[in-house]
DNA sequence: CACTCCCCCTTGTTATGACAAGTTATGGCG
DNA sequence: CGCCATAACTTGTCATAACAAGGGGGAGTG
């Protein structure tokens, strides 16, 4: 008897809080709701989902992690304030989180070859000192400007594959869908550096200018380092946004 | 029948679920399990802890927020490796996340006034153009070194009360405890610039050096902004590390 | 010996029910 | 009229139960 509503018609491949979530989303990002005005209680949800209090309290942990929405208890669930850059929680590669933002992203191939891994890398990696990696650098370009400098380290087994493929293009998503590797979460490093000459020439730089600088490292599903980059962007033309929660 | 254990003798103010999360957080730091060691399952913490399975999730849940554990479904539940910072997820101040690794954090009022809010610093705090702010500077310490130049704003109901207290501390605790402003979430912004000649000053740097610039938004627990600072940390001796996850 | 299938263990999702704790509105009492 | 107790809601925490989905190892078969 219960759970007979279907969100979607037909088969339903997806979770039930996932689909919820999801349905919230749309309708805050839409203006559905005003800012922080208040959510119908779970309880309500209850009815309306035709699901279980467990199941919409796990959608709005999600929202609450991303932003969109935070609780007051005896009170209700409210709308956030909107941010200009939303959902940075969720590992995305620079195209994806770009194009949900309306932007055109692309990227320029500078070069792809095969290397000795150095120090950081292979430690970063869990490699061996000696260790052999695939080396891709490319210049990412934000309508038609260019705004980053990416060199992106991978192992044998995984960078082996990326000599026949065209790299102009996000690779996360090609690590998931061609190369079957399902990602895990990514660990991130921020700071601030000066523009050496490589970079000032490819960024369109004058000399001396602040550089963001992100290392991240992506693991696989399992665990495993799969994917190690150092990002240069622009100071003056990118900022890192994201959420994080007291207690 | 249920729940007889109780992990803290006597009286439990805290949550069953925070009790068991910081527990498992504390073997885990103290190497009671290798690294990528698989934890127990949690029907074998179920019977260890003496609670149901969903108290498990949501300790193991939180746990795998800061980044000390992954899952995988039908393996378990692994350790993390380990990583210099670890739970920047959490909103922290400065003096709280140093301490917490060891350091010797202080800081140094440079002045405190009255004033009208800029006008970035009014949108942030929900301010009318022209409305007062409190604007505290200090400049922060790390092993007597100093790191990072702090510029608050705070509305005045709340700055109002600083002019007489010792700012010389972390702030964060002062607003929980002393004017009793439970604090929510926090939204943040980085992106790099160079050192302008105050910040040079300060942080007796030379001229033209890269500046890692935070921009932080602190609300309280019902949403409403409460501080907003602009963070400028010395480039090459500051990161900021988190961890974000796919999905 | 090798390969496949199946069972068991693991995490992932969901339902139902209950009580605690915090907020707000209501209504009665002084 | 003002104050306070209380009822009605809300989110927070936790128990019990069940099935789905994915992984691994062992047994059985070729």
């Amino acid at each position: 008897m219960p759970n007979v509503t279907q969100l979607m018609a037909g088969h339903s491949p997806l979770p039930l809080y996932v689909q919820i979530r999801d349905s919230l989303r749309r309708q805050i990002l839409d203006g559905h709701f005003e800012v922080h005005a208040r959510l119908p209680s779970e309880n309500d949800m209850m009815n309306t989902f035709g699901v279980s209090r467990i199941t919409i309290r796990q959608a709005l942990r999600d929202l609450h992690n991303e932003g969109l929405v935070f609780s007051a208890q005896g009170k209700g669930t409210f709308v956030s304030k909107p941010k200009a850059v939303q959902n940075v929680q969720r590992l995305e590669g620079f195209g994806e989180a770009m194009a949900a933002q309306g932007y055109e992203a692309s990227a320029r191939v500078l070069s792809i070859q095969q290397m000795k891994a150095p120090k950081a890398v292979a430690a970063a990696l869990d490699l061996q000192p000696g260790d052999e990696t695939v080396e891709v650098k490319r210049v990412r370009y934000l309508n038609r400007s260019p705004v980053c400098i990416e060199n992106s380290y991978f192992p044998m087994d995984v960078g082996r594959q990326m000599f026949s493929l065209d790299l102009s293009g996000d690779i996360f998503p090609m690590l998931e869908n061609l190369f079957d590797i399902p990602l895990g979460g990514a660990d991130i490093s921020l700071d601030a550096i000066l523009a050496d000459n490589e970079t000032q020439q490819y960024l369109n730089l004058k000399a001396g200018e602040a550089i963001l600088r992100v290392e991240r490292l992506t693991h696989n599903r399992d665990g495993r380092p799969i994917d190690f980059e150092y990002l240069c962007y622009r100071g003056d033309s990118f900022k890192y946004q994201f959420r994080i929660d007291r207690k």
